[in-house]
DNA sequence: CCAACGGCGTGCT
DNA sequence: AAGCACGCCGTTG
């Protein structure tokens, strides 16, 4: 077990002169997250596969996971690639992701959830219509839940329509601890979407936002009025937000 | 190639 | 209002 501040001081360190086993093997290192500690495997190109520990199990067990993905040698890597340790304690753009082997739609589906803004959630059939499959829902559900990057690309941030949190990687506990921890409102947006309101508008601009859009919230209550779809937002007169997109 | 399988959405009770 | 059945669709074995 990693002592976390050992681990964080261990990133600062001056990088360690680059091998030619450091360009061909990829590396894995254990680091603290917002869960608990992660494992992570790192290559040349990037972040490959992260896990959090308490999920992933032993490190041999992560270890084999990253083997039969990957078929490639493993070895401890010599330190955390720049940007992972700020981005696991919610700052900065995050480190470079390598997610090469996937398919183009899993690629685009992650490439959408990554631009979720943290304090904010979307809906899988979002999701699925930023990614160009407006009918994929399901596909979405698939292609996150087997994100290779947890927390790096955020899949906790996409919820169900209907105001359920959903499934998670490691169980909606974790799905619902992160998102309280990022300060969205659940018990709120869950009352919201039992009223049958999915998006918020306001009568002052006549946009309709989702209610966590970071617009949504700026809007008093004297000027906001629910909605139950785009659809029925447009026929009253409003157009969507082009910050949150809401569909 | 085909069939089964999901972190879903919706319409019907 | 809560639950269920069924439709959707990209992966995977």
């Amino acid at each position: 077990m990693t002592d976390p501040v050992l681990a964080a001081l261990r990133d600062l360190a001056e990088p360690a002169p680059a091998t030619l086993a450091d360009r061909v093997v990829d590396g894995w290192l254990r680091v603290p997250g917002p869960l608990g500690e992660v494992y992570a495997v790192v290559g040349a190109r990037g972040v490959r596969l992260l896990r959090p520990a308490a999920f992933a199990g032993e490190l041999d067990a992560f270890l084999e996971d990253y083997r039969s993905r990957h078929g490639r040698p493993v070895r401890p890597a010599p330190r955390a690639p720049r940007g992972l340790l700020p981005a696991l304690r919610g700052r900065g753009e995050g480190p470079a992701l390598d997610l090469g082997d996937l398919t183009p739609f899993a690629r685009e589906v992650l490439a959408v959830t990554a631009r979720i803004p943290a304090g904010q959630i979307r809906p899988y059939g979002w999701v699925a219509r930023e990614a160009g499959h407006p009918a994929a829902v399901r596909a979405v559900g698939t292609v996150l839940a087997r994100n290779p990057v947890p927390l790096l690309v955020p899949c906790h941030r996409v919820v169900r329509s209907d105001g359920d949190v959903g499934q998670y990687l490691s169980g909606r506990a974790d799905k619902v601890a992160l998102l309280e921890r990022e300060g969205v409102e659940l018990a709120h947006l869950e009352a919201l979407a039992a009223a049958g309101t999915r998006l918020v508008g306001s009568d002052t601009t006549g946009v309709v936002c989702f209610p966590t859009c970071h617009h949504a919230r700026r809007i008093t209550t004297a000027h906001r009025h629910g909605f139950p779809s785009l659809a029925r937002a447009r026929a009253a007169g409003y157009r969507p937000c082009r910050d949150c997109r809401p569909s």
